[in-house]
DNA sequence: TATATTTACTTAATCGATTACGTAAAGCTA
DNA sequence: TAGCTTTACGTAATCGATTAAGTAAATATA
C-alpha cells in the first residue's frame, strides 16, 4: 500500500509540499498554471488524498458512526440506509457498530469513539440503557451526539422519533372498533421510552373506551424465542385469552403467529393480530398482518441530516432538533372484523 | 473535542512523549515506577489514544469497509451481523456502503477507499457488475479484498460463497419430486456469478429428469416492483402457464406471492412456490414458503475472518481462501405436493 | 581503577496534509 | 529610481503517536 503522497507530486514538478497542497485546493495564491501542472500530474499519477493525515491535521474524520441494537431488524435495517444515503451524499462516512441489546457493548463501543475516529455519533440505545452516563461523557467532550428511535431525552444534540403514542392509541382503538375487549400487550423491558410511550398509547385508548386494563394482558418477553412462544401459548391457553394481542416490537411477530398456530386459534376470526413492525412481508403473511410501520428510512435520513448540520456548526433551530416522524397505520386482514 | 493527548501526560509527568508511549505499551526500556504513574496518570484523565495519528504513523487504521448492493435485505443484513461480531472481536471498525446495486456508485464508492481509510474490503458486487477493473485498481495497490457471496473469481485475496449449485439443484428436484413439470425460474440479470450458477443447478435437474428447459421459463426482472409483478401475472395468465415459481432472489419474494394472489392460483394447489431467501417470517407466510436459506451470518462471519488474517499477514493457506458455506434447503408447505 | 554494559530515559525524525508566516522577484507608483 | 504592493512560491510548525538513535548515569566486569 504504497501510495502517491504529496511529497511525490512536489519532487516530480520540482515544488514545495505545500504549494501542491495549496494548488489542490485551489488556493488563490497559486498561479494558474502551476495549478494545471499539478491537477494533471495528480490524475494522471492517480493521486489520492491521505485520509487520516488529512484528518489529523483538520481535526476532522468525515465519518459518523451508528450505533444501534441490532440490524438483522427491518426498523434498524431501513434506517441505515436512509443514513447511509445522507451521510454519502455529504461526503461522510459511516462505521456501524452492534450492541445486541446489551449495555456492557454499548459502553464498550462508546468508550473508543471519543478518539478523534467519528465527527458524530447517531444512537438508538438498548433494551437495558436506563442511565445515560456513558453517553454524557461523549457529550460532554463536545461530541455531536442525535438519538434515533430509541432515545434520551434532553442529552444530545437532536432527536428524531415517531408519533409512538398516536400510532398506538390508532391502533387500539381500530382494534377496538373491530370488537376487540381483551386486548394484550406484548413487550419486552419497559425500560425503553418508546415503549413505555406505545404502552401508554394503548392504555389511553382503553380508558377512552371504557375498558379496564389489567396487568394480565402485558406479556413480558425475553430474548429467547421459544420462551416467548411458550409465553404466549400459554397465555393463550388461559381462561380469559385475549381476542387481540399487539405487538409493540417486530421480533415478538413470529413467535405470536406461531403461538397462535400451535393453538389452532384462527387470525382474525378468534384472535386479532397488530404489531409495530417494518416487515416488507406483512402484506404476504398468514393472514396478511396490520401493522403500524415506522418510517425508519426517513428516520435515518432525519438523524443523519441533524448530525451533520450539527457537525458542520451551522446553526440549528432549536425547533429543529426534535423531529417527530408520523408513522403509518396499515390495516390489513388480521385485525379484520370476523362477520359470518 | 479537546482531549488528552500523551504530550498533557508528558508535561504533567514531566516526562518526553516518547516515554509516555513506551510506557503506555509496555515497552521493556521504561522503569516499572514510571510505568505505574503513567498508567494512572493516563486513567485518572481519562486519555485515550488518537485514531487518526496511529494510524498515520502505524500505517493501519483498524477499519476494514463492507461494500454491499443494499442492506434491507435480509441476506445483507445477517451478513453485517457476521462481519461486525469477528471485527469487533479483533479490534476492527467496520465501514458500510451500499451501491444500490449501481456499478457507477460501487466505482465511485471504491476510489475513495485507497486513501489509508481502510486495512481491507469485504465485498459483494452490485447486478451490473460485469468487469472487476474497478476492483482490480485496489487489489493491485495491495489492500486485500474478499469476496463474498457475489464474487468474481481469483481476483482477491479470497471468496466466500455457498453451494449455490447443488442448492438450486436440490430445490428443483424436489419440485419435480412433487410433481412439477413446467417450472419458471426468476431472475434479475444473468451477469451476476450467483445467479448464473442457480441457473445452471436449475438447468441440469431439468436435465437429469428429462424435462425441458425452455427460455419461456426464464423471466427476467427489473428493479421496480410493479412491473415485476405485472410481468409475472402475465406469464401466469399464459396458456403455458408454470406449475411452479423458484424466485433465485429474495426481493421477488414478495411480488410472485401478490401475483399468484391477485391471478387467484392457490399455492401449493395450483402452483408451487419456492425462493433463495433469508426472511425471519418464511414460516409463517400464507403458505409457509419453502426456502433455500443461504447461511447469511456465518458468511460475513468467514469473510470477516479471511480479511483479517490476511490483514495480520498471517500466511493464509490457500485452500482457505475460498470458503464455501452450505446452504439449508427449508422445506416448507409453499412446494408440498397436494394431494385430495 | 578503567572500561564495558545496562538502565532509563530524551531527541528528533516520521507518517501526510495543512497553514501561518516568510521572502524573492516582478510590477507599480510618484 | 526609491519605495511600495502584488504575485507566487518556500519554510517550518502542526496535528498525535511511534520509534530509531543518542546519552547520561548507574552498575558490572576485568
Amino acid at each position: 500500500m504504497k501510495n502517491i503522497s504529496m511529497k511525490h507530486l512536489a519532487k516530480a514538478l520540482n515544488l514545495s509540499t505545500a504549494t501542491i497542497s495549496k494548488a489542490l485546493s485551489d488556493s488563490y495564491d497559486i498561479s494558474d498554471e502551476t495549478k494545471q501542472r499539478v491537477l494533471k500530474l495528480a490524475r494522471e499519477l492517480r493521486y489520492i488524498p491521505h485520509a487520516q493525515a488529512s484528518s489529523l491535521r483538520g481535526k476532522k474524520s468525515k465519518t459518523i458512526a451508528m450505533v444501534i441494537p441490532e440490524v438483522a431488524d427491518s426498523y434498524f435495517a431501513q434506517a441505515i440506509n436512509g443514513v447511509e444515503k445522507i451521510a454519502y451524499a455529504d461526503g461522510f462516512h459511516v462505521l456501524i457498530y452492534l450492541t445486541h441489546e446489551q449495555l456492557e457493548r454499548e459502553k464498550a463501543i462508546l468508550k473508543e469513539l471519543l478518539n478523534g475516529r467519528i465527527d458524530g455519533l447517531l444512537i438508538s440505545v438498548t433494551r437495558q440503557s436506563e442511565e445515560a452516563y456513558h453517553i454524557n461523557e461523549l457529550v460532554a467532550a463536545g461530541l455531536p451526539v442525535v438519538f434515533f428511535d430509541r432515545i434520551f431525552e434532553n442529552i444530545g444534540r437532536g432527536e428524531v422519533t415517531t408519533n409512538d403514542y398516536r400510532a398506538s392509541y390508532l391502533l387500539t382503538e381500530h382494534l377496538i372498533q373491530q370488537g376487540c375487549r381483551n386486548i394484550d400487550f406484548l413487550l419486552f423491558s419497559n425500560a425503553l421510552s418508546i415503549i413505555k410511550t406505545r404502552l401508554e398509547g394503548y392504555k389511553q385508548a382503553l380508558l377512552d373506551y371504557g375498558l379496564i386494563f389489567n396487568t394480565e394482558n402485558l406479556i413480558v418477553c425475553s430474548n429467547h424465542d421459544q420462551e416467548n412462544e411458550r409465553l404466549i401459548q400459554y397465555r393463550l391457553g388461559h381462561k380469559n385469552r385475549p381476542d387481540a394481542i399487539i405487538a409493540s416490537v417486530e421480533k415478538l411477530v413470529i413467535c405470536t403467529y406461531h403461538a397462535c398456530a400451535l393453538k389452532h386459534l384462527s387470525i382474525p376470526e378468534t384472535i386479532k393480530i397488530a404489531a409495530f413492525a417494518n416487515l416488507p412481508t406483512a402484506s404476504i403473511l398468514q393472514p396478511p398482518m396490520t401493522t403500524i410501520t415506522q418510517p425508519a428510512f426517513e428516520m435515518g435520513q432525519a438523524a443523519a441530516s441533524l448530525l451533520i448540520k450539527t457537525i458542520k456548526g451551522k446553526s440549528v433551530d432549536p425547533a429543529e432538533t426534535k423531529v417527530i416522524i408520523p408513522s403509518k397505520l396499515d390495516l390489513r386482514k388480521s385485525t379484520m372484523l370476523y362477520t359470518t
